[in-house]
DNA sequence: ACGTTTTATGCAATCGATTACACAAACATA
DNA sequence: TATGTTTGTGTAATCGATTGCATAAAACGT
């Protein structure tokens, strides 16, 4: 009886056309109040509920969104997610989460599944450079439904970003490296192909310039996000002459494998090597050796990323490209602080 | 040119009409060979993408499924959320997020919403009980829309569930404890007007009474889960005569919170307190003293829950109720162990 | 009492895809 | 040659909601 109702069944019920009902429910004033109250009631009363992929049919507009990112079990991407969903819950769209694992098809295969779904917009942290890949967003911007890269970026004209300033990060990290006395400053680099990795490397290594250092390639280690991976970098390092005595990491979790490795191989930190991160992960404010990091600002790039999709949903004419570069905050915690130790 | 093309447009490009496109493009083997290269050659140079909605509206099945939890970044909800995606990825279902942040209205918004887009499918980790909650999932059961819990669950007739063993995890840990030689065991609970706060304090609390030890109510302290929270709480209990000489938390932020403050108030864990969490956190591990916690199986929570679901969609007319409860894993790491020590 | 507004409602097309049914053309069979 | 069968397409209805246009009924003016 109850399964679902459709302005059909309630025009039937109470003798009227479709029309009306349609009309009645969207409070259109050119329906008597009478006859308003009765599609209200019966509507309840049969359990209507509008379907809304009618309604986007009609419309052209899904009012759905899609996120893709590498995957949502990081405390970074849950965290823009969940400041997506939070600024766009108020504004009546749904948010479809995507994960590319990092692989390209699926990537592809996800930007393909968005469109056929209809979304409205799409928010994106590419995982790859691949130029079948620019084809795809080309594409895209073709069905004039903006697409905005948030984080992992890749330049295409048309698609606005929301980024951090990982050039300004990695300079004031290192600098601040400097300051306390480091001179043979080790790095941890993540995929430089991506611009991230590619601006935090080149902020690196304008901070040594400025400061009359010289940049030892030996003390780049391409490391993966993970702690054993650090670890692996520390057992290289540490081996070599002369020994870095200060290691900025690229990731936080390749920072904690590092500093557990440096741990183990007896070296006080942050006495005879400082370590710094990059992510602000929750676990670096909660060892006992707090880890310095840089916040990536996930709350603010996450609302921000929604409010540029936002304004160029409700503009799909005019094609605004929109450059955001959110300023990360060097956190200075005990794996670093030798002046106030 | 390239806006939106649909069967239509390809129909009048080679024509023919829409409905040899349709069949064409599904590769129907009535339609010839000729005729179904040139309409996918046409459909490629056009850039169509087949309309999901229209087909959704045709069909009465949207693809997509629907995910409420109180917010998704935590590692406990992400992960779920993460391994959802990955089972239901290969179905072709898209998965819609939606956070409540335990506001019980915005729970039963949610809810609509995804009945109004016509979701397939919901999956939801309840964070109230009111009994206005009772009936909107009610109403979604009279629509035949199948909806499962995931770990916070309420018992409603034809919700399927998957959780853990909250009284069986809880027991295993107090007697963990007991076993290291703990006689004064503190309790740090959730809100127990939840089940799974209630079931794993009835695990407690067995735990005890199976060892001949005696429930002490001042030591069962709520406390929220958080670090301060465990500060907190930790303040209390050491205040009192007897102390407690362990502590299990529901939580393993208020466990980490009251490691913090036992240390800073000059206590050895373990030797003179012994500390066990609950949802095996990753900072759990990574700390410098690791800490004992509970694992609540995440990936396979997700992976189990999306498979119900999955079975479920497909039988839409018998409303099987499964209910599977899954044994989560007590690690003993540092924080708890006296005897390896 | 009759034209003119106003008010409330219905009709039918539309969004894009699918599909039962109909049917023409080509070919096979008797 | 007449009839049956196969093959390939087209016609039109359908999913559920919206909305421009038409119109009947009521209200109003003179």
């Amino acid at each position: 009886m109850s399964q679902k109702a459709t302005i059909y069944d309630i025009a039937k019920e109470l003798n009227i056309s479709a029309a009306t009902v349609s009309r009645a429910l969207n409070k259109n004033p050119k329906i008597s109040e009478a006859t308003r109250k009765l599609v209200s009631e019966t509507a309840a009363r049969l359990n209507y509920k509008q379907n809304k992929l009618a309604l986007s049919l009609k419309t052209g507009k899904s009012n759905n969104i899609g996120v893709i990112v590498p995957r949502i079990d990081s405390n970074f991407f849950a965290s823009i997610i969940r400041s997506i969903e939070e600024e766009l819950y108020p504004h009546k769209y749904n948010v479809i989460i995507c994960q590319t694992n990092e692989d390209e098809n699926r990537e592809i295969d996800n930007v393909n599944t968005l469109l056929n779904a209809q979304v409205d917009g799409i928010l994106m942290s590419i995982s790859n450079t691949s130029s079948e890949n620019d084809r795809v967003i080309t594409k895209v911007l073709e069905k004039k439904v903006p697409i905005i890269f948030f984080d992992r970026k890749k330049n295409i004209d048309g698609v606005s970003t929301v980024t951090i300033n990982d050039f300004n990060a990695a300079y004031a990290a290192t600098k601040h490296l400097i300051d306390e006395g480091c001179k043979e400053i080790a790095y941890l680099t993540g995929d430089r192909s991506l611009e991230i990795y590619e601006n935090r490397y080149l902020g690196y290594c304008q901070a040594l310039k400025d400061h009359g250092l010289t940049l030892n390639d030996d003390f780049v280690i391409r490391t993966r996000s993970k702690v054993e991976a650090g670890q692996q970098a520390v057992k290289k390092l540490m081996s070599m002459k002369p020994k870095p005595d200060a290691l900025f990491s690229s990731s936080d979790f390749a920072a904690l494998g590092a500093i557990q490795e440096l741990k183990a191989q007896g070296y006080r930190i942050p006495e005879d090597i400082c370590v710094v991160g990059f992510g602000n992960e929750p676990f670096t404010k909660f060892m006992e050796l707090t880890i310095s990091t840089v916040d990536q600002c996930t709350t603010e790039m996450g609302k921000i990323a929604a409010q540029v999709l936002l304004e160029q949903m409700e503009n799909t004419e005019v094609a605004i490209e929109k450059k955001v570069v959110l300023n990360p905050e060097l956190i200075i915690r005990e794996s670093s602080s030798r002046k106030t130790k």
